[in-house]
RNA sequence: GCCGGGAUGGCGGAAUUGGUAGACGCAGCGGACUCAAAAUCCGCCGGUGGUGACACUGUGGGGGUUCGAGUCCCCCUCCCGGCACCA
């Protein structure tokens, strides 16, 4: 072997041997049990970022650790390949979409194939090809025909100037992004997923999850958001409103019912649609209400905004007449768009009282008689749950007891029952943009919406367009919408929306496991591989990725297209990559910021930071936080440069030590150069061993107390790796194990015959356990340790129980629970004499200082402490 | 506001079931090698006192349980993440 570490030459070898035996292929039928490690595909952006590499190193170390473990693994590769920035970059570069997305693919593999990832490269995927997406439509066609998939008019996000619709967060102070215009509401028909029919399954299926982070759990659990409460029934007669009807609200508060004294609904509700018919002020407030976007975030910021209508329902427990108004802080979306308000006890009723002087009455008192405002002047609002006064005849009840009564009486009355209700609402899938997948639907002026049939899809989207920003080009292109209905005949129009592009990420992990067949969307290969074992990627998709490919799940389920319930098995969220920040104010309130790359940072003389200096000028800089690599605070450090001065095995060595994997991870150039350092270590410790002629491993024979230690702790450190890979996920305190290991190792100054075995014993197992992490030194190593095998050959190394029996043990000696000495026992030592030597034991015998022990406590293996 | 997660040396982190706090690494300091530097190797490295052996002290702050608490319980402070008029 090469007495020099050199990672560009080892790497390119083993990448190159590894594709050549096609040594990651996943074999369809093994007899060994099936392991689908999957990390989330990325967005071809162009080129390879640290988090990345972060995320698919860990895939790897997974992978190939379990590999080691016996399984048949498969780790496909893909692109998750439509979406806005093509579309943005076609504008900025003139270049189509399609062919900005194909040459970032064609360069972000070159570079994750520069990281030795163990993936079988036949299965890639881009979910921009039509081999792919007309699945994904053909399903849309079936979830069509079952009403799991429907048409309904929702407001939007609408730029007037660039005539196209806009997401949320390209809406900047109420104005579009790009053309600066005030945004609209505009309501337009959408294509919509009724994800809420499987909210209840959605909710209960994260208790089947054990090995899913809690937090990504309580997440998922929010946002669907599961409440219990009453559906209240508010009717009202022909001479109020025209029609006789009743106003439906839902509430979680039936024991507060005695106290509500208006009710309000939304802009949005029929009723307030009603009342403005007649009303020019009612109309204006409306259509102010409807202005600006649509983003919650900015609604719940807004003050509270009411009229009257005018109009009044009747309560339906005490018949009192209780007016009707319009509020800006109803929801259309949630429960039934209008709630009773009880000012007394919900903050924003009260807020809203309070501005508009509607009464407010007092029925709830706080358990122990604490809340008692019952007359003006108001406090605040009591939302606390308690027990019921001025309320007739449910007087005294607690909060369970009103609402059984309540619900109870409405129940007879015909006015209302108990009723669940989801935060979670349907999911809008159509988007009016051009580089996603064509809603596969013929609109035909005599049968409506008719899906594409089979035989006629894939409806391919045209890649050869010009993009100009303003609206979809599909629906400038006659050749693509112009067609004819597949029921009658007669000429009809093509859908020109695509859909969300969270729809291809929903399900592509599926198809990984039938990339190739082109008959269906998924054939029987497809349950041998799922669901998947472990998944990997960033928190960021904790809720909407991973609920709707959770949803999905059961769609293709409930399709007859895989048995499981749940896609993945088993979470891994990783935690972001962090780097310092510099920067210079420059005059004007802004800040300039300056990679820290082009920054040195001065140290005082025990190492702390004292200033930072911009190396071309010497000035100084300002240090700003720690944060999320970014282009806005340009503290990115690209992971090629890396690859390119280093390795990849340094790279993913750094990235996988410095943190685990779920915390957030900070660069540091000095601890890159520490990972290279250790390689290099490990190398030269291989080299020298081999240079003096290749022995076996150690198996038999009388060793040395230093040997018996050296092998004790080989042994133990196999039991806590496999443990710290394979339970706990923690590959830094298994790296630091390993590195404890070849400490130890190098500390031994033993060359006898017997000490080489276990010598190559040590290096032999450390390079195994090392080889998920760094697999291309790990290979090189293995090959001069021992010639002619192959390291992807080998198995996890085995754990000598013999080599952990310990004749004599070592026990912390303490005095009143503080360390005092340390007593070296044989095993089988009974306590009484262990008690005995402790007692007798020198700096015992001071700290006891003469008093008489109360209790000794003996801790078998560990410890013995006197009490005095 | 609600929900979740945190706080351990100069820094990243370790301590897995309540049992040696600070593993491993980075930075720093001292030394060897060198004309010199880099690389490499050896030693030191929480704080206070002491030449030293050693002693005291120390895991955000305060209290508690225990023979023993970074770990468990109660209260408080600060930080990070998510949701946010969801009736």
């Amino acid at each position: 072997m090469e007495a020099q570490y050199q990672p560009q030459k080892i790497e390119a070898d083993a990448q190159r041997r590894w594709i050549e035996t096609a040594a990651f292929k996943a074999a369809e039928s093994s007899d060994k049990p099936k392991y689908y490690c999957l990390s989330m595909f990325p967005y071809p952006s162009g080129k390879l970022h640290m988090g990345h590499v972060r995320n698919y190193t860990i895939g790897d170390v997974l992978a190939r650790f379990h590999r080691m473990q016996g399984f048949n693994v498969m780790q496909p590769m893909g692109w998750d390949a439509f979406g806005l920035p093509a579309e943005n970059a076609a504008l900025k570069n003139g270049v189509p979409p399609a062919a900005w997305t194909y040459a970032n693919i064609d360069h972000m593999r070159t570079q994750l194939k520069s990281l030795g990832l163990a993936i079988d490269w036949e299965r890639e995927l881009a979910t921009c090809q039509p081999e792919y997406y007309r699945w994904e439509q053909w399903l849309f066609t079936r979830l069509f025909e079952k009403g799991v998939i429907y048409k309904k008019t929702a407001s939007v996000n609408w730029d007037p100037v660039d005539n196209t619709v806009l997401a949320n967060e390209q809406v900047i102070d109420g104005r579009g992004w790009r053309s600066g215009a005030l945004v609209e509401k505009r309501d337009i028909p959408m294509y919509f997923m009724r994800i809420t029919a499987y909210a209840d399954e959605l909710l209960s299926g994260l208790d089947t999850l054990p090995n899913w982070p809690e937090q990504v759990k309580t997440m998922q659990r929010n946002w669907i958001g599961k409440s219990f409460g009453c559906e209240v029934h508010f009717p009202y007669d022909a001479a109020s409103i025209g029609e006789p009807g009743v106003l439906k609200v839902y509430t979680t508060r039936p024991d507060t019912l005695m106290g509500a004294t208006y009710v309000a609904v939304a802009p949005e509700h029929a009723l307030a649609t009603q009342a403005a018919a007649s009303n020019p002020a009612l109309a204006e407030f409306i259509a102010e209400c409807k202005r600006g976007g649509v983003a919650e975030a900015d609604i719940a910021t807004q003050a509270k905004k009411g009229m009257d209508t005018g109009l009044f329902v009747t309560h339906p427990l005490t018949g009192d007449k209780l007016p009707v108004w319009i509020a800006n802080y109803v929801l259309m979306g949630y429960g039934e768009g209008a709630v009773m308000a009880v000012p007394a006890h919900d903050e924003r009723d009260f807020a809203f009282a309070e501005q508009y002087g509607l009464p407010i009455k007092t029925v709830i008192a706080s358990s122990n008689g604490a809340y008692k405002s019952v007359t003006a002047p108001w406090q605040d609002a009591y939302s606390e749950h308690g027990v019921c006064i001025h309320s007739g005849k449910y007087d005294g009840l607690d909060f369970d007891a009103a609402l059984e009564a309540v619900a109870a009486d409405l129940q007879a009355k015909g006015l209302g029952s108990k009723r669940t209700q989801f935060r979670l609402r349907d999911w809008g899938i159509s988007r009016q943009r051009y580089w996603g997948c064509p809603i596969p639907i013929i609109h035909c002026a005599t049968c409506g919406d008719v899906p594409v049939p089979d035989d006629q899809l894939p409806v391919v989207l045209p890649e050869d367009v010009v993009v100009t920003g303003a609206g979809s080009p599909l629906a400038k292109m006659p050749e693509f919408y112009q067609c004819a209905c597949p029921k009658c005949g007669q000429p009809a129009r093509r859908e020109t929306d695509t859909m969300d592009t969270f729809v291809e990420s929903s399900w592509y992990y599926a198809r990984y496991a039938s990339h190739d067949c082109n008959t269906a969307m998924l054939d029987a290969r497809a349950d041998n591989w799922l669901p998947v074992d472990q998944y990997i990627g960033g928190i960021e998709h904790a809720i909407l990725h991973l609920l709707y490919a959770r949803f999905f799940h059961k769609l293709m389920r409930d399709e007859g297209l895989v048995k499981s319930s749940e896609p993945f098995t088993r979470l891994l969220t990783q935690g972001m990559v962090i780097a310092p920040t510099f920067y210079r104010d420059t005059g004007d309130g802004k800040k300039d910021w300056i990679n820290p790359a082009e920054v040195d940072v001065r140290l005082d003389e025990r190492g702390r930071p004292l200033d930072a200096v911009l190396k071309a000028d010497g000035l100084p800089v300002v240090i700003g936080g720690t944060e999320k690599m970014a282009k806005s605070k340009n503290n990115g450090v690209d992971p090629q440069q890396l690859i390119d001065s280093h390795g990849a095995d340094t790279a993913r060595l750094f990235m996988m030590f410095a943190a685990p994997p779920e915390q957030s991870l900070e660069w540091s150039d000095t601890g890159v150069e520490g990972a290279f350092r250790f390689l290099k270590r490990l190398w030269k410790l291989v080299h020298d061993h081999v240079s003096l002629g290749l022995v076996p491993a150690y198996t038999e024979g009388e060793l040395s107390t230093e040997l018996k230690a050296l092998r004790f702790q080989l042994h133990n450190a196999i039991k806590k790796i496999g443990d710290d890979y394979g339970r706990r996920q923690t590959f830094n305190t298994a790296i630091a194990t390993v590195m404890e290991l070849l400490n130890a190792l190098s500390k031994m100054g033993d060359t006898s015959p017997i000490a080489r075995h276990v010598a190559q014993e040590v290096l032999e197992r450390a390079v195994l356990m090392l080889s998920p992490i760094v697999p291309h030194a790990c290979e090189t190593l293995w090959a001069a340790l021992q010639p002619g095998t192959l390291l992807l050959d080998q198995v996890w190394p085995q754990v000598d129980e013999s080599a952990l029996v310990q004749d004599e043990i070592t026990l912390m000696l303490q005095v009143n629970g503080k360390l005092r000495g340390e007593i070296t026992v044989a095993k089988s030592t009974s306590k009484e004499v262990i008690e005995q030597m402790a007692l007798a034991h020198e700096a015992a015998q001071k700290f006891m200082a003469g008093q008489t022990p109360k209790k000794i406590v003996v801790v078998p293996g560990r410890l013995v402490n006197i009490v005095v």
